[in-house]
DNA sequence: TCTGAACAGTTCAAGATTAAACTAGTCTCG
DNA sequence: CGAGACTAGTTTAATCTTGAACTGTTCAGA
């Protein structure tokens, strides 16, 4: 591959990503829960609230409250009032949501696993250690 | 960070693929362009009938029917019905579609450029050298 | 040539997503 | 306290997406 361009990194690895969403993504639906469902319920531990876990997936608040519904439906996630809040209710996977997650979890991992066997042990060490680079969230210099 | 599975390390990725892509979705939508239809436009070249965008996509064909229509109708696809197959419609970029799409990657290039500056050159190329092997679609072997 | 399987692309109806507007609770500051 | 600004979460209605079924075309084999 001639050197790419940034945004043409971006979309090697968006294709990527993607086609591993994919492959996997029947697997998990035979467990009852779709992708976005999965990723919602791996938030849930550090973020508890509608509103918080909106922010962290990046996603409407709107399309929030019609997943916790469903998630809620199916016996996933748990809903309590806070007593100090009252507009707030704090979200909690039930065993069976938590059971389900790191189902799915497993899938993804023997899925990815696959690709990375592509690799040494060290440049996975060292993917590992470019992408929390990448991740990490700079302040905004304003 | 703890050595995370597979899953884990995919799922890092992902969010930060998808940091990016909506950093630079306003941007994009003022240019009259969807980060999807950015993706097609980018198959065009490579992929120019729509049963063959939607499999490269990973998208079922009734949303590209939609999606090519929308593009016509803003001037960025001409649509051609070809001679030797009739069923079938080829595709091309219009000079506006190629200039928007180019722009737009200008964009993403601008916006993920800002985070690989976080690596060193040295970096930059390991990145791309096991992105390629990641990405590798193997046979499956049956 | 004909028949049936396979393919390209579309339509339609059901379901999912979301912007905008709303309700209701909390917080700040006079 | 009380007014106004802000936040949590929901509703509504419009839009987007997509599985299933369809039309029309091609192609392989009898």
């Amino acid at each position: 591959m001639r050197k790419p361009s940034p945004g043409e990194l971006w979309t090697l690895n968006f294709e990527m990503t993607m086609g591993v969403m994919a492959e996997v993504e029947p697997e998990v639906r035979e467990l009852g829960l779709e992708m976005k469902e999965f990723f919602l319920l791996g938030k849930l531990d550090d973020h508890p609230y509608p509103a918080d876990l909106a922010r962290a997936l990046i996603t409407p608040k709107p399309t929030i409250t019609f997943m916790v519904k469903r998630l809620e439906a199916a016996g996933f996630v748990k809903r309590q009032t806070e007593a100090d809040d009252l507009r707030r209710f704090r979200l909690t996977l039930t065993p069976s949501g938590r059971k389900t997650m790191e189902a799915t979890r497993a899938i993804l991992d023997e899925a990815f696993g696959r690709r990375l066997a592509r690799l040494s042990a060290g440049e996975r060490a060292e993917l590992l250690r470019i992408l929390v680079l990448l991740a990490e969230k700079h302040a905004d210099p304003c």
